[in-house]
DNA sequence: CGGAGATGCTTAACATGTTAAGTGAATGCG
DNA sequence: CGCATTCACTTAACATGTTAAGCATCTCCG
């Protein structure tokens, strides 16, 4: 309700009184979050009919694509952290969404497939999705989308190793 | 640790051997959680140094811009839901970081405003922060940035009301 | 072979995201 | 005025994010 003209600038910037700092709303992980937020919101009623979290859905897709993969490689590909892939896969196996069996040549790992149920579930799902994702493709543009996720990519690339710089002088 | 040269194809993708999607790692959202978490990343350790958390800084942030500012605004302005907001401003209040008065003309207002030790702190921590903005700044580029913001800028606009449309027909 | 260290995964603990329900205060309308 | 409705905010409940420990298993080197 009240839905203003979303205006970024929100409107009156008393021109901070106390501790200088760049605009607010125009930080760049702001930038990033809303525009997350925005297209997250679009698919997040559809997932949610089927039961299914926006993680958990990014499991199963990366699943489906997969045929079976170690834990932490999954970890990698649906870019969840171990403590809650592990959550979630205890959930979803429950569920019988997903099967899993430990590795045979090394008792640690566990290797986990997509069972029958989970691709059933993944195919009534995945038509919405796509079409959700087309309409989005579609108010946005094709071919500002394909610029945006280059650009994305190259921010991701650029500061890929910058983090890595506390592994020397570090006690603690 | 194993450091591949960051394939986002995974490599060997085995050709969806059950349901047809789009690649799953070239999703818009994905695209978007993975560059924001790359730009998170940086600036985590400085904000956990000073026992401040990301939605904690944002907050901090939006009030030291405003003066004064209701709940339900500040959670427009930080751009985090009500439930959320509650808890952090409890634990902000007692750790005496802002302080919050009930409005005179309506009493279900509250009033949030930074308190003296929450500028402290703010000085303290945004120094480190915006050298950190800068870094990244140069790595990308500042021409790049702002044609980026401009994008997720533009991405949210072509998205707004998309999902207001469960207002007419849907009872339950 | 054996034990120290590395590895793969899980648990634990705390903070936030997300939705629904609850509570007290203000509004509007008969 | 009375009372149902709306509003601002908080609580509750469950799922995930984030960091640190815990626990087997595996590797490697002496």
């Amino acid at each position: 309700m009240a839905k203003r003209p979303a205006d970024p600038t929100n409107g009156n910037v008393p021109a901070a009184h106390q501790v200088p700092m760049r605009d607010f709303s125009r930080s760049l992980p702001m930038s990033l979050l809303r525009a997350r937020e925005a297209v997250m919101r679009q698919f997040r009623p559809s997932l949610r009919e089927h039961g299914l979290t926006e993680q958990q859905w990014r499991i199963l897709r990366a699943l489906a694509a997969i045929e079976a993969a170690e834990v932490t490689e999954l970890a990698r590909t649906a870019f969840l952290l171990g403590p809650s892939l592990s959550r979630i896969l205890r959930d979803l196996e429950a569920r019988n969404l997903i099967e899993r069996k430990t590795a045979k040549t090394d008792q640690r790992r566990s290797m986990v497939s997509i069972s029958k149920e989970g691709v059933k579930l993944m195919a009534s799902v995945a038509p919405t999705s796509e079409a959700i994702y087309a309409e989005i493709t579609q108010r946005f543009g094709a071919r500002k989308l394909a610029e945006l996720q280059e650009m994305l990519g190259e921010l991701e690339q650029s500061l890929a190793g910058l983090g890595a710089a506390n592994e020397a002088g570090a006690e603690e």
